[in-house]
DNA sequence: CTAGAATTGTGAAATGTTACACGAACCGTG
DNA sequence: CACGGTTCGTGTAACATTTCACAATTCTAG
């Protein structure tokens, strides 16, 4: 049952379970079916049913699907029945936005740490911590265990800053820098680039 | 030789050229070949040249690719030679990264207009542009022949501002959001959520 | 209790994407 | 100019993903 799971399915993942949350939530639904979170999602039905059946069976036939057991059992699956503390470098106008963004929290997440290089924003309070100078990255990490990062710093540190994050024990990394990065193969890397996003569409726009 | 050219590849495009203007810039580099141009992204060289070949011949045989000349025909399949003005709605901490953020003008953008709701930041200057109120919104697109705009704001408010984007001539929208959004066929949206893009990877996580 | 409607989980078919491998073209060297 | 080393563009094969379609199960209503 659960040999290989494609790397796109688990991409699938998070999305299904913000659907589910927000059904619970807004709509205080208690149950609901692979064909109504498929229609919220611009999913076909087949595709949610499919890869849930990766990992075991949460639905009842005639019924579907109850709402907050999928949402524990996503959780579980995706490790998220624990908070993950996140280490953020950079702290300039990215940093701070996603130092004050409320919604890591009720999603199994904490920014824990922030860093900086900058002698002028070493000390400075950022929401509810204190930017701390990136010499003491590798420190931190090693003593907490961290194994999670978002990266906010400019295109030329990038690189430089994830060789120190995957040296002192990172496994995850969220960038937002422009550029590729090279990790081993056992460290995980998201991208966020507003700019390859944006391009993308341009294709289909008429100039 | 152009027919229906898969979306999956048009998401590469802006990669290759990201990583073309690095070797450029930073390399000063006047060719490459897909080999080279593979091993930066992680994508194989056949990949590359399939890729490619939807669009034209670009390349030489026994040389590669002239990198400028490949950087104009990126550029030009994908629309960006010319510059798109941008409108973003949400001045908040991450309004506020956004407008400040340099990367846009060199790769196709400007953020052109800034909205928000709320009156304490109606007015304010924003990088160099003033917070107009979003009451001003559909005026402006329309006067304008906008197409593109950013989303940054709340999830309880996205759908409904969506809405008036769409209404009012809007084609492509990025957007923060943590929610999906709905909209016709002829609009294209592309999501950045950081938290789904960290989910993602603490499933490969040992807890 | 039975009939009918709804919905799951899943093999199999259809579709989409990537990798392979090779002829053709190009360059530099002697 | 001929040869050896590169590299492209591409038809085809291999692989991956999505969709289809249906038996099995559950619920509801009479």
């Amino acid at each position: 049952m659960a040999n290989e799971i494609p790397d796109i399915v688990i991409g699938r993942l998070p999305l299904y379970l913000r659907a589910l949350r927000r059904l619970a939530e807004d709509a205080d639904q208690t149950t609901t079916s692979s064909q109504e979170l498929g229609d919220r999602l611009g999913i076909s039905s087949a595709q949610i049913r499919k890869d849930l059946s990766h990992f075991g069976e949460f639905g009842k036939q005639g019924t579907g699907y109850h709402v907050n057991y999928l949402i524990e059992q996503l959780r579980r699956i995706l490790n998220l029945d624990r908070e993950w503390p996140v280490v953020l470098v950079g702290a300039g106008f990215l940093g701070h936005a996603l130092a004050n963004y409320g919604g890591f929290h009720s999603r199994g997440f904490r920014i824990a740490w922030i860093f900086d290089n900058d002698p002028a924003k070493v000390g400075k309070q950022m929401a509810d911590l204190t930017v701390q100078h990136v010499d003491k990255l590798e420190e931190t990490i090693r003593n907490e265990g961290a194994q999670v990062a978002i990266l906010a710093v400019p295109a030329s540190a990038a690189q430089a800053i994830t060789e120190r994050l995957v040296d002192a024990g990172i496994k995850a990394i969220l960038t937002y820098a422009p550029i590729n990065l090279a990790v081993p193969d056992d460290v995980q890397v998201q991208y966020s680039d507003p700019v390859v996003q944006l391009q993308r569409m341009t294709f289909y726009l008429r100039p």
